[in-house]
RNA sequence: GUGGGUGUAGCUCAGCUGGUUAGAGUGCCGGGUUGUGGCCCCGGAGGUCGAGGGUUCGAACCCCUUCACUCACCCCA
């Protein structure tokens, strides 16, 4: 019989790691609450439509990486290949903007994407995903970029650099990209098949190709800061002052392009170099445009998504965090069993946990176990200690024994492990 | 989708130019202590050598196919 493993890309998180998603996402929802966010859980499939519309049709997400499939009536859904979407849809399908002015939401949750996995990617990934609407002046893209920074920072990362950039918006940016365009078939047989293909296909994508070759050529490629309308500009430069102010230091990179259509004006990225090839541990941006594409009001909006795993691939290796037990019961014989079942599940039952070996073993290997499962003390008992009334409580890293009376041990023990 | 690397015990890995019962460390179980853990000593269990085919007297090792994992490209968190 073949053994039935996880599906390629799709990974099971062990319960080592699974803690540190849970600290992770504790830390996370302390401080977005702290600057006005509030969860919103979404489905994690969506109708097809909503990510063609908002993500773009043309980009690699949409056109080879979703997860898509008819359902039973052959309407086509699509397992979230990003959260912004539903976020947005969710956000206009509940009338979120006749309710505040500025709605700050965030989700923490499985994307899916059919991408070959390597080092930092997989097919199911967790993402932390933090979205803001309503609000365009400056303060929001530097309120919601220190949030991203304090947070990853209290999360117990380091070497952490932040990038920014400003994309411009309809108004300048189809300029800048004829430029791009044109400069860049002028040297076209220069460049790498790649990039000649991406002219046509996502010309701004050629600024951030590898090949050397192709950085040479890009170095001299017209700059997008050189073409931002007067409120574009204007608004970039507030960015960037409000974020010296907040002693958040950052890069402009200018050649830095966002993956997802949608983006407008400010865009950022936090890279480490924990991760080998994927360095982006978060990335985001503003999106004016896309409330009202999606069919919602004109709402103006920006936010970001930190890669879960990625992040936890970053935290340095902490060791001793082993799982404790309160209280091992050591049974000898079938009447302390008995008792020692009772026992267990009591103690468990008032909110300590508790251990025994169902096994009936020697005492050596049920002390064994209690060591193995960490626990602070160990309760020892046989018949002997049973017609005497007076059972043994051994502390796991002293060594000291002591009698206990079996008469109300459930409250003696319960007092010890307080005491402790 | 493309390219490189790797598949041997639960885990980490040895295994020489092909040679007969495939090893180590660690983990697991037991014993040394008839009722006392960690350290130490001793013993034991655990493998269709990823799968299928081929070459050969003989394959973990060579050849072909295939699958999985992994890294990188593409792209992205």
């Amino acid at each position: 019989m073949d053994k039935i493993t996880a599906i390629r890309g799709f990974k099971d998180i062990l319960p080592e790691d699974a803690r540190r998603f849970w600290e992770v996402e504790f830390i996370a929802r302390r401080v977005f609450n702290s600057f006005g966010f509030r969860e919103i859980r979404t489905p994690i499939m969506e109708k097809t439509e909503l990510f063609k519309r908002s993500i773009g049709e043309t980009t690699d997400i949409v056109e080879k990486e979703m997860y898509t499939f008819a359902d039973r009536d052959s309407e086509f859904l699509t397992l979230r290949p990003e959260a912004t979407a539903s976020v947005i849809r969710a956000y206009i399908e509940h009338n979120m903007s006749a309710d505040q002015q500025i709605t700050k939401l965030f989700t923490i949750g499985p994307m899916f994407r059919r991408e070959r996995p390597q080092k930092g990617r997989f097919r199911q990934f967790n993402q932390i995903d933090v979205e803001l609407f309503g609000e365009d002046r400056p303060q929001s893209d530097a309120e919601i970029i220190f949030m991203l920074m304090h947070f990853l920072t209290i999360s117990g990362l380091n070497n952490l650099e932040l990038e920014i950039n400003s994309l411009g918006c309809p108004a300048c940016r189809p300029s800048f990209s004829q430029a791009v365009i044109k400069f860049l078939k002028g040297s076209e047989e220069k460049l790498c098949p790649d990039c000649r293909r991406r002219i046509n296909a996502n010309p701004l994508r050629v600024f951030d190709c590898k090949v050397e070759a192709c950085g040479a050529i890009i170095a001299n490629a017209p700059r997008i800061l050189d073409f931002l309308c007067s409120d574009c500009e204007n608004h970039f430069s507030q960015v960037q002052s409000l974020l010296n102010d907040l002693n958040t230091s950052f890069n402009i990179n200018s050649r830095m392009v966002r993956g997802l259509d949608y983006y407008t004006k400010t865009a950022f990225e936090v890279k480490t170099n924990a991760l080998g090839a994927q360095n982006a541990v978060a990335g985001g941006g503003r999106y004016n445009g896309l409330v009202s594409d999606l069919g919602g009001p004109e709402v103006p909006g920006i936010g970001f998504a930190v890669g879960f795993e990625r992040l936890i691939a970053c935290l340095p290796e902490e060791g001793s965090n082993k799982f404790k037990t309160d209280l091992f019961i050591a049974a000898l014989g079938a009447k302390a069993q008995k008792m020692a079942f009772g026992l267990t599940n009591e103690l468990r039952r008032e909110g300590f946990s508790a251990e025994m070996d169902y096994a009936d073993t020697s005492l050596k290997a049920q002390l064994k176990k209690a060591d193995k499962l960490n626990s602070s003390f160990t309760l020892i008992f046989g018949d002997k200690e049973i017609d005497e009334k007076q059972v043994l409580l051994r502390n796991m890293q002293t060594k000291d024994q002591q009698t206990v009376p079996l008469d109300g041990i459930l409250e003696a023990i319960i007092k010890i492990i307080k005491e402790r």
